[in-house]
DNA sequence: TTAAATTATTGACATATATCAATAACTTTT
DNA sequence: AAAAGTTATTGATATATGTCAATAATTTAA
């Protein structure tokens, strides 16, 4: 933060400017763009982002709150991943498994976002090169937070799974509704109580 | 293809520039670096990649053959993906989940690869900007494919990750020996043997 | 080409987890 | 503050899938 130009502290989409600011130096020219490319949004908790009449594929910075993003599957929801502040959800790249497997978003806290239109990003990475640096250092850290997603939900037992949520997620404990922990971690909301009772009998060493 | 020099064509590494030139046009610098870099590896089918010896993190493209990637988690072996030709594996990004979660590779066909030390892929980026273009356009494949692998695993039935599995990698079909699919599908082998054999019962409309 | 080893199939049984249901603890709304 | 609506907990039972075991089919090695 202490190395953007003061104006900044004010402008528009900061908060993410700020962030990519982190990743690589952002010349004045980007952080202009995304400025005018930014706008706030205040999302109520239960709410979902991203109406089905808009086409248009959307990013979002979260400056506070949490989303989580689900698919639909034979009639149920499955939440696929469940993030916090400082993080960027939605089309972080054209998703679109296929067209039957939509996600979609859902604010679990009452939130503060910045919205981009996908496009937006797509001519930034046009027409600053450079942003594909920060670009790339965000994908990176996306990846590696995909593959815990996807060995997380491998391990073969409820509780590992658990544990490893706890281990790997721990500023998630205790903030997240448990029936989207349960969903996130592919068990029944029954289930993920039994655990945790089971946790508090044998103390966490 | 058509659009390399023609002197690439027997350069090393050109299978790997080649691809890279069909996401972003590549400077004939990064070519001549990108072939510096590369070395071909022969890996003979159930062989591991990456000794426990060597330290360094490398990737690889996938010529020809197949390549699985997996996590021992308290004895038992989970492949978290599994990739054949032309693909990138190993450390696309420092994945290092956690130090007790290491990944291995291991080769499930005789295959043929393309060696990098992920220090070069990060020196490339340093030195030639525009690699991070096609840095950043792959790494929004691979983050898609994490997405949906993350996705598969959360299918709450067995029969769902299967069906899911070959619609959205038939390519692997029948090329995979079934104790890595099972694996990959969070089920036993029995259970995808079962599976299968239900499959064939009630013919694939 | 046979032998050895690995991988796949099928069956019987065990078990973790799902489902259904009733109540309790919270939250939000009025 | 009470009422209404969620969300969480706990119990009883059902079921999908795991485990163990015996063979069959393939693949690899001799």
């Amino acid at each position: 933060m202490t190395y953007l130009p003061d104006q900044l502290q004010k402008t528009p989409g900061f908060e993410l400017i700020t962030c990519f600011a982190f990743l690589h130096p952002i010349s004045e020219e980007i952080a202009t763009f995304i400025s005018g490319k930014s706008t706030y949004l205040s999302v109520k908790k239960g709410k979902f982002i991203r109406s089905t009449l808009d086409t248009k594929e959307k990013l979002y910075f979260i400056i506070r709150g949490c989303v989580r993003g689900f698919i639909k599957d034979e009639g149920q929801e499955i939440t696929t991943w469940i993030n916090g502040e400082n993080h960027v959800v939605g089309s972080i790249r054209s998703l679109g498994l296929d067209q039957e497997t939509e996600e979609h978003l859902q604010v679990i806290e009452d939130s503060l976002l910045i919205e981009i239109e996908r496009q937006a990003i797509d001519e930034m990475y046009e027409r600053f090169p450079e942003a594909n640096i920060i670009g790339r250092k965000i994908l990176e850290r996306y990846y590696r937070d995909a593959e815990e997603r996807a060995f997380l939900s491998r391990l073969p037992s409820a509780e590992r799974r658990y544990r490893r949520f706890t281990r790997t997620r721990p500023e998630l404990v205790g903030r997240i509704p448990m029936k989207y922990v349960a969903s996130y971690l592919s068990m029944t909301l029954e289930t993920l109580c039994r655990i945790r009772a089971k946790a508090l009998q044998n103390p966490p060493l």
